[in-house]
DNA sequence: AACCCCAGTATTTTT
DNA sequence: TACTGGGGTT
């Protein structure tokens, strides 16, 4: 074992002295101070700010690298998380690229994986076997489904999805059924039922050895805080904890970092207790081990770009972190190397809108760049008509497709712009969307491999046990599962019983076949005591489910054209599996069920090569094209309906949108359409309030909302362009012909001017405002009126917000009430 | 138990 | 519009 020799490096404000050599000195070339400050600073807790665009990977990354090059770290005390499995891939490979192999031995994983991990070593500790099982949100969500109906709990107004979400959110807040109840107000029935639920979903998990999402997380701090002496072994051993997108840390993963970063509380814990891992210690300078302090802690983050409060996200991680690491070290990186100026003026001007944030700003050493371009469609086919064919000016002038990118809020507005660009020979693809793992056929072989690797889950069990149809109904489950609890077994013990279960010869039969099929599957894949299954053992015995229990030959017997589809789904899924196998060649089954559960299809790497990418903003975090449209800028769709009522809602929203401007690289085109389709109705959209807060002289409007709306002149662009095509297929065309003036905005007192949207400009004509008066404000909440300064339209109120911010609001324009 | 039809309803973001 | 669930029928 090597000695660790160690090179204190002191951070400061300092480049690299000429002639002095560091070993990481190439690791800071071609970074600007702020970043040399990040990569170099040694302390407890480090905040780096990073705006977007910020070279934030790279920070990280050569940070990784300079512990490790001067011997600070062994790659084994690295612990780096990130939120998405592409993120820490992506981290991953720079990282080998900067430090070669010894990146191995570093844990770089997403929350979820890690905790995992974690739990795998330690499930025996609290009542879980190591082979538990992952649910997805699907799966609780079919859970809770069958809690409340059992318990009727539906007509105390419980719907799954509102149990299912409140409790999510209690986990993400640590709280769980005991604890909750303790502060409930108990005299509420629904309240109680509730209360009951959670309990019952929460044993329910238990007994089917599984955890949900948030129990990953929820769990292992629950492990660490009743086990501190397992706690202890990873505060040993990670003496580097790096977060990626802090801002998106709920309480509960905030806690996790708290307790992993904890000093460490035994001293004399045997090392190597917790299953034989691990435990480097090699030499460090005295002092620091000694105390038992705890690991560093870097954290990057952006508090402008947070869009996961509506899951818990808590924004006060980040805005506080001083405040919880006091001594921390902040480093800001505000300049920007992915974007034009133009581009992020537009992303500041907006951004600045929300009050309640530090003020940063953006900027660019390479100039104005190109206008952002402005487009108002007649119908959503419009605006993705004009897409579409600015889609293809470009790639004439030689942009590559996969370095452009359509971005829209919801999912179901993709469906015109595909449309559209099938017929226009675009091609894309489709980021996101109805997931393949989604997928009810996949969640069908899926729940196959379950029930072989966790015979526990009797849930993937019922799902599987009339897949295909097998004639065993809900009075057959219902006597198989009636026996397993008189017996006390568990229900898939059961079905090696078939004919003591008092069902007919027919049903027993079928249940010993699946008996038979899982039986012989889980021989192949989970070989008896001390045996290694080969590596193929995951898709041969995934093939070998699919062939004998019939599910593949159901599927291609039937008639139904979207089987064929669905077998070929399958067969995929086989693909992955094998995959999985030439990765990880010690891979079992449930390590193939938890890497599957904890994937998303915004994982599947880039092979979006050569077409064009679609995707929600949401979906867009992270990325960055030469072009980006972010289409549907209208509200109702951008800031979205649904959270105009919630806490923060409109604040976040706008962070979406700024997250979804700072994608672009050289381009950004903003559209939107007069008249949107929404479930069958057609409704007039208005433009988004994000458009009024660009500066006009950054926007070029093609046609502004004005020009549409103006003599109801403007032709359909979708109409011109589809001389002869009878409109089959576009339905909205009555609206087009005689409706157009039913679509001019009710103000008709300014017409076509850039950026000038008459249809939004508010006006609160001669609201009269004081000094003490109070108002409500759309976005910040109420807030009490400090002084009135200006004259005329210009009359400009100071408000202070009782959520503490203050701003300057124009009385005439300002969304706000008297109260 | 499987199929069919109707009605109602929900349409934000995801590890 | 599209999907789901319920209810009734075969």
């Amino acid at each position: 074992m090597p000695a660790g020799s160690v090179g204190i490096i002191v951070g400061g404000d300092h480049g690299p002295h000429a002639g002095e050599t560091r070993p990481d000195d190439d690791l800071l070339v071609g970074l600007n101070s702020q970043q040399r400050e990040a990569v170099v600073y040694r302390g407890q807790a480090l905040l780096i700010v990073a705006g977007a665009g910020s070279g934030k990977t790279s920070v990280l990354t050569r940070r990784i690298a300079s512990l490790l090059r001067s011997r600070e770290a062994w790659p084994s005390e690295i612990l780096a998380i990130t939120f998405t499995n592409k993120a820490a891939g992506e981290m991953r490979e720079r990282v080998e690229q900067l430090v070669g192999n010894s990146a191995k031995g570093m844990w770089i994983s997403t929350f979820h994986s890690a905790c995992v991990r974690i739990l795998r070593r330690e499930a025996e500790q609290f009542g879980f076997t190591k082979s538990f099982t992952i649910y997805d949100s699907g799966d609780s969500r079919a859970l809770i489904k069958r809690l409340v109906k059992e318990r009727e709990a539906d007509a105390f107004g419980l719907t799954p999805a509102a149990v299912q979400g409140r409790i999510s959110k209690l986990k993400n807040e640590l709280a769980d059924a005991e604890s909750y109840a303790r502060q409930a107000n108990m005299n509420d029935p629904a309240e109680r039922v509730f209360v009951e639920l959670f309990g019952d979903y929460q044993r329910e998990l238990q007994r089917a050895n599984a955890f949900d999402f948030d129990d990953l997380i929820g769990q292992t701090v629950f492990l660490f805080r009743a086990f501190p002496r397992v706690a202890d072994v990873y505060r040993r051993r990670f003496r580097h904890v790096l977060v990626d997108e802090y801002q998106d840390t709920n309480a509960a993963q905030y806690a996790l970092i708290h307790e992993l970063t904890r000093p460490i509380s035994d001293s004399v814990a045997e090392p190597f207790e917790s299953n034989g891992m691990m435990i480097f210690e090699p030499d460090r300078p005295s002092g620091r081990d000694a105390g038992g302090e705890g690991a560093s802690l870097t954290v990057v983050g952006d508090s402008d770009q947070s869009i996961y409060a509506f899951r818990g996200a808590d924004i006060r991680n980040i805005t506080e972190f001083e405040r919880d690491f006091p001594g921390a070290k902040v480093v800001l990186l505000e300049q920007n190397y992915r974007s034009t100026q133009n581009i992020l003026s537009a992303a500041n001007a907006v951004i600045s809108n929300n009050f309640d944030r530090k003020d940063k700003r953006l900027w660019s050493a390479d100039g104005p760049g190109e206008k952002i371009v402005g487009y108002t469609g007649y119908s959503q086919h419009d605006e993705a008509q004009f897409v579409a064919e600015e889609v293809d000016a470009l790639r004439r002038t030689g942009v590559d497709y996969s370095q452009m990118a359509v971005f829209y809020r919801t999912n179901s507005q993709s469906r015109a712009l595909e449309e559209i660009f099938i017929r226009a020979a675009v091609p894309y693809k489709i980021m996101g969307g109805t997931r393949f793992y989604e997928r009810a056929e996949i969640k069908d072989a899926l729940a196959y491999l379950v029930a072989v690797a966790n015979p526990a889950d009797e849930m993937a069990l019922r799902r599987i046990i009339n897949r295909p149809r097998r004639g065993i109904g809900d009075v057959t489950v219902e006597a198989i599962a009636r026996y397993a609890q008189n017996e006390g077994i568990t229900f898939r013990d059961a079905l090696a019983n078939a004919s003591a279960l008092g069902v007919g010869p027919k049903m027993q039969a079928a249940i010993a076949q699946l008996d038979q099929v899982l039986a012989d599957a889980t021989d192949l894949m989970l070989p008896a005591s001390g045996e290694l299954a080969p590596p193929t053992a995951v898709a041969d015995g995934l093939t070998l489910l699919m062939d004998r229990s019939g599910y593949r030959d159901a599927l291609r017997m039937s008639r139904d054209a979207q089987d064929e589809a669905r077998l070929e789904n399958v067969d995929e899924l086989i693909a992955v599996a094998r995959e999985f196998a030439r990765n990880n060649p010690e891979g079992t089954v449930i390590d193939f069920l938890a890497e599957v559960a904890l994937v998303s299809d915004t994982d599947d790497l880039e092979d979006a090569s050569g077409s064009v990418s679609l995707m929600t903003l949401h979906t867009a975090k992270g990325l960055e094209y030469d072009a980006v449209f972010i289409t549907g800028v209208e509200e109702d769709l951008i800031p979205h309906r649904i959270s105009a009522n919630e806490p923060g809602g409109p604040a976040e929203e706008r962070r979406l949108f700024y997250v979804g401007v700072t994608r672009a690289r050289k381009r950004l085109y903003l559209t939107l359409a007069m008249t949107r389709a929404q479930f069958g109705e057609i409704s007039v959209a208005m433009p988004s309030r994000f458009l009024q807060e660009i500066p006009g002289e950054l926007v070029d409007w093609r046609q502004s909302p004005g020009d549409v709306n103006s003599r109801g002149g403007t032709q359909s662009r979708a109409l011109n362009a589809r001389p002869g095509s009878g409109g089959s297929g576009w339905g909205r065309r009555q609206i087009r012909h005689d409706d157009p003036p039913a679509l001019a905005p009710k103000s008709t007192s300014l017409d076509r001017f850039p950026n000038r949207i008459p249809a939004k400009l508010r006006d609160n004509g001669d609201m009269v405002l004081e000094a003490g008066d109070r108002i409500r404000h759309d976005d910040f909440g109420e807030g009490r009126v400090d002084a009135v300064t200006g004259e005329g339209a210009k009359r400009v109120a100071h408000v202070r917000f009782d959520s503490g911010g203050l701003k300057k609001l124009l009385i005439k324009v300002a969304p706000i009430t008297k109260i």
